[in-house]
DNA sequence: CACTTCCCGGAGCACTGCTCTTGCCAAGGT
DNA sequence: ACCTTGGCAAGAGCAGTGCTCCGGGAAGTG
């Protein structure tokens, strides 16, 4: 394998990438739902068929679009998070889910793609679960170092072991009874946004900025931040 | 009108229910994405075209649908709320949250086209705001009469407006902080629900039912149950 | 130069939602 | 009793979809 690609390769690697570019504009544009191949093709020039060498199938199209989401979102929260001088613990995690949220509603479509309920059937894709892994594991990563809560109770066995696991995902250093909190908070915040941009809460609070702000702060409060 | 319905009317009400319950059942089996309009009529034996008399588009049908899912859970929820000798309000409350996670894992499909994306673009039909407002209206049903919480501080002025939307829409007994908590946990449970149906925790607590017990104690917890 | 490999385009299949026309059959009025 | 009206279903058809297969041509390799 040469070290520097043929020009075949370029033209594979660049088309590709016009590839997804495209489905980008048009998912951005029109919601997963109305993203077809076809549509794609015409936009490139190309004919439909010859999609189908870059991806094998519209599900494979979609999760590359899904992947690319979750990396986007993640790129994002991780910005927010970042320790800097005078930063408190409680400023990165509400900045987090801060920036989750504006993520989430400049891009409505690519987050119901990727946090919405799956297209077709259920995908457990391994490199979806990855790239979806980072944001809650980048919110995690504030936590690291924290004492266990005071009114911190026993775990049941199966909590204590899907702790474990988390844990060894990349929370090394928080305790397990504030990973369990943690993960609380992290289906909360995904509960939050997309009851804002599903319309669950039926515009009962509308705009939602301050209900979002306010259960932000109340999951930074839960966490002992 | 004649007050008792003519042959046709009998016979287009129950061909009408057969259609729905025909959808129903392809939806429960293979999703909202995979129910087609054909198929139905194959499997009721008719004409596709002779569905349009019925449902004037493949979203009507949805929607019906959609309500259909919202009272469905409705039922089930208000049935698990109601006030009974030597129940406590934190049992009626924590209940009616584990009947709504139980109809959900019970009907995924359904659950999905009414908690989940919306498939299309956005609707905002009044027919299902007003049956998805059934649930969370009865959970909040429980905090009737209840005090203030102690911690209570002053609202943002956004933030009370939305309250007294709710209060006015049916919680007329129960305090606007209690409200705006009691919206921060309603939002947190289709959270819980959402992540564990559509596997964004990635399968790490399961089974999830000792994580999604203690997450709904916690929101008990919160409410000051 | 020949040869292989890759890739694009076009035709085609089975399917979808939806429309339009045709013809049937029962209900209602004269 | 006859005829008109209106609701109803069936069928053909249109535009669109995902996907497959085949043929020709261009790019890279010996």
């Amino acid at each position: 394998m040469p070290v520097v690609p043929s020009a075949r390769e370029r033209a594979r690697r660049e088309l590709t990438a016009d590839i997804l570019a495209a489905a980008r504009r048009q998912l951005a544009a029109s919601g997963a739902a109305a993203l077809s191949l076809r549509a794609v093709a015409r936009e490139l020039g190309l004919a439909s068929s010859a999609l189908y060498r870059y991806f094998a199938t519209r599900d494979e199209l979609l999760t590359a679009l899904i992947v690319q989401a979750y990396d986007d979102v993640a790129d994002a929260v991780e910005a927010a998070v970042v320790p800097r001088r005078g930063r408190s613990r409680r400023a990165r995690f509400t900045g987090g889910c801060r920036a989750f949220r504006a993520w989430a509603l400049e891009h409505p479509h690519e987050y119901a793609l990727a946090h919405g309920s799956p297209v077709p059937g259920y995908r457990g894709d391994e490199r979806t679960t990855a790239a979806g892994a980072r944001v809650p594991l980048a919110l995690l990563s504030v936590l690291e170092g924290m004492d266990a809560p005071a009114t911190s109770s026993r775990l049941a066995s199966q909590l204590a072991e899907g702790a474990a696991r988390v844990a060894a995902a990349g929370g090394g250093q928080v305790p397990p009874a504030l990973i369990v909190t943690a993960a609380q908070c992290w289906t909360a915040l995904l509960g939050l946004v997309s009851s804002e941009l599903f319309g669950q809460l039926a515009n009962t609070f509308d705009p939602a900025d301050a209900f979002a702000d306010a259960t932000i702060e109340a999951l930074a409060d839960r966490l002992g931040l």
